[in-house]
DNA sequence: ATAGGCATATTATATTACAAATAAATAAGA
DNA sequence: TCTTATTTATTTGTAATATAATATGCCTAT
């Protein structure tokens, strides 16, 4: 996925102290090491831990102050729309919990950004929704065509197509999320061509300007996921 | 507000420079000055500015390569949930748009947090709640009672209540989004005890379990808002 | 016993130097 | 003339060091 060798020090630094602080790796009452200890740790000089430091203040996980050290921030102040800090999470704690406030949040969102795609989408927003809708049709006829991104874009379209920042900005988020489902559901071959036919109805809602039609249908698609992780749910507590 | 004196160096720069960006002071295409320009300008070491540009690349306002120099981000790419991003772009244009966008965008949220506070809230939070709303209906008798404070706090612990991390990180957002509306849309006097009665509803629908009505119940309040800001559209476009 | 000052540890800022990367210009070759 | 290497210059990346500011806790004097 990401390729940490182009990184330069300071990012790789970020990545590696954001990854251990999610981990818990460090305690709130101790704090971080000092930026010496850290320095002399990694073999690397102030200057790159200062930056990568600057980088998870601005992320919300930490805060510097003289004299007092690196302190942790409770986890309540992490930045969690901040694509590191959710695959910091993810790759920490891959648990099912947090794939369900996932579905949560993807079901207040979605069905809201396909009403409005509906309202007031422009043609070309609503054709790239058409586009990866078709794709999804495809892909169940056809195992060379890429599902998943094809899914991914369908859902990223949506978001794009509101014609709200704020929608469209959890693109990494749902695309976060959709990727983790996957790992956890993979949907058996024949439920392909349903799902996809599900989805196109979605777009075929959008375009023709039903926006309740859309709302619902998009909740409906989401909760069947729901549904299922909450099965799985039940599973592993027993 | 924010005490800028009291901040350190860097974190002023940040500010200032994430101001600059938001508010277009610079273009895409010719990107922003080097680092070595922008030390004679505000005359400040390297190290300062350098960190700076660290804590923008981190929210996503920039990003910085060797003989390339520092370039702008799109806009798609700018966290836009970071406290501190929110609030250059309110100051720079705090148009009746981003208002109409921030509503929606509780529109999506708040009702489904409702929810969820409904059917899992723990009662310590669901408390909150109910104080929350008990000091805005106080407010309604005794003007010396803080209503602005008291609706921020029942919008707050809803998101808490639900349970759902992703939701109560929202609350900077919708705080943001409650102050900015309050100075287009002063309450009749009157009206101050009708609202608070409506915010009363909502607590006891929680309180009881009653997950549908509590959604229900808070889509109507933000509507309002909603409409009200549409007229407002209707009227400067006139 | 308490207030005020001092020592100390730690981050904040500054300065300088050199390394690395890359875009652009130039030269070489077909 | 066009393509491909190579060089060069510019800008960020990294490092090392020094000094300032600041908060903590101890210690002294009243």
């Amino acid at each position: 996925m990401v390729r940490f060798e182009k990184q330069n020090l300071s990012q790789r630094m970020t990545d590696e102290l954001g990854k251990a602080i999610v981990a818990g790796k460090y305690s709130a009452e101790a704090g971080l090491p000092t930026e010496a200890m850290l320095c002399e740790e990694y073999g690397i000089s102030r200057t790159a831990v200062r930056e990568a430091v600057k980088m998870l203040s601005a992320k919300g996980l930490i805060s510097s102050r003289p004299r007092q050290g690196i302190r942790l921030e409770p986890a309540e102040k992490w930045n969690m729309y901040d694509t590191s800090v959710l695959r910091w999470l993810l790759e920490s704690s891959p648990s099912l919990r947090v794939l369900k406030e996932f579905l949560q949040m993807r079901l207040a969102i979605e069905p809201q950004a396909a009403a409005l795609a509906a309202q007031h989408g422009d043609a070309v927003a609503v054709d790239a929704i058409g586009d990866a809708a078709q794709r999804m049709l495809d892909a169940a006829a056809d195992p060379a065509v890429d599902l998943m991104t094809a899914d991914l874009d369908f859902h990223t379209s949506i978001l794009r197509a509101s014609g709200n920042r704020f929608f469209f900005q959890l693109r990494d988020f749902v695309s976060t999320a959709l990727n983790v489902s996957i790992q956890h559901t993979t949907p058996a071959k024949g439920n392909v061509l349903s799902i996809a036919q599900d989805h196109y109805k979605i777009y075929e809602a959008i375009r023709s300007g039903q926006a309740e039609r859309a709302k619902n249908l998009m909740t409906h698609l989401i909760d069947e996921a729901m549904v299922f992780i909450e099965k799985e749910i039940e599973k592993t507590s027993n």
